[in-house]
DNA sequence: CCGATGAGTCAATAATACTGACTCATATTC
DNA sequence: GAATATGAGTCAGTATTATTGACTCATCGG
């Protein structure tokens, strides 16, 4: 049964970088045209779903340096893409948020992404893609997909 | 039903990006011990899978261009972790394939990925694992899909 | 007041990727 | 056999994304 096993997770590491390879290159075209990079699409994505999230609470669902964030989300303020406003609890804070125009790239973005993703899904079916989000729950960080569920049961 | 559509791909892409950055650290730290990087393992990986695969496969595959692949290539070489020998058919391709030492890494760095994997996979079930493998397939480039299954088929 | 935290910044470096042009050996096609 | 195409390797230069480590500054909390 170790060859099962092994067979099984060898399966899971080809499916995990062609999926995510292809997920990544639908939106590349557009974010090159723009002149910015995977890492800002992220970012948008993220104060995207997240509004009013700290440059901490973005650190850490990226897991990159203060550094390496500190130069996209420089880019993004500049371009007018993404503003920032003191905490009201703790003015240390930098509470982000997107701006009309940044809410309209992250749109774009997303479009380009659904194209792929949402004729997989159709095609997959309701079952398969409740097993795949159990699967994609569980090889994350426990405390990520802990935070990722109670956002969906916070939103209704 | 746009919305509902919009919800199902917006949370797909949280679990793409979480379970995708998970998955990649799992190895990381046992590259950094050995200085390679995380295109060494990818390059392990697939030719470990397909032996004796050309270096255009492996361009298709990762889908980038020959100048990066060449320095990784290079590392591999020098190091004694992959073999290149010319094809019997056509000898101008190189036919890559791991070394003794390099299937010994490979499975190292494999053990560090299938402790993240084979314990979620258990904790969601077969049932799941087959609705994700669906998905995933379904996102991917579809003739990467079909060279999957292909040699899936190959093997039993 | 004082230590901890959130944020921003400096300088230097590494890994991974890119473009575009070019060589060379071997295959294929006419 | 000559022309063309392909597989592989290489050169020079650049871009993106990431790193480490140290440091400043404002603000919070006890």
């Amino acid at each position: 049964m170790p060859e099962s096993h092994d067979a099984a997770v060898r399966q899971a590491q080809d499916l995990l970088f062609f999926a995510y390879r292809d997920f990544t290159h639908a939106a590349d075209t557009l974010l090159e045209e723009i002149g910015l990079g995977r890492a800002h699409h992220r970012a948008l994505h993220f104060i995207g779903r997240n509004p009013g999230l700290t440059v901490t609470d973005l650190l850490g669902i990226l897991r990159i340096t203060k550094q390496s964030l500190a130069r996209v989300l420089a880019d993004l303020l500049e371009r007018g893409l993404v503003a920032q406003e003191p905490g009201l609890a703790d003015r240390r804070q930098r509470r982000l948020t997107l701006t009309q125009d940044g809410r309209a790239l992250e749109q774009r973005l997303f479009e380009r992404q659904k194209a792929r993703l949402a004729p997989a899904f159709a095609a997959a079916g309701d079952a398969a893609f409740d097993g795949f989000k159990a699967v994609m729950r569980a090889i994350m960080d426990p405390a990520d997909a802990a935070r990722l569920e109670k956002d969906a049961n916070d939103d209704g």
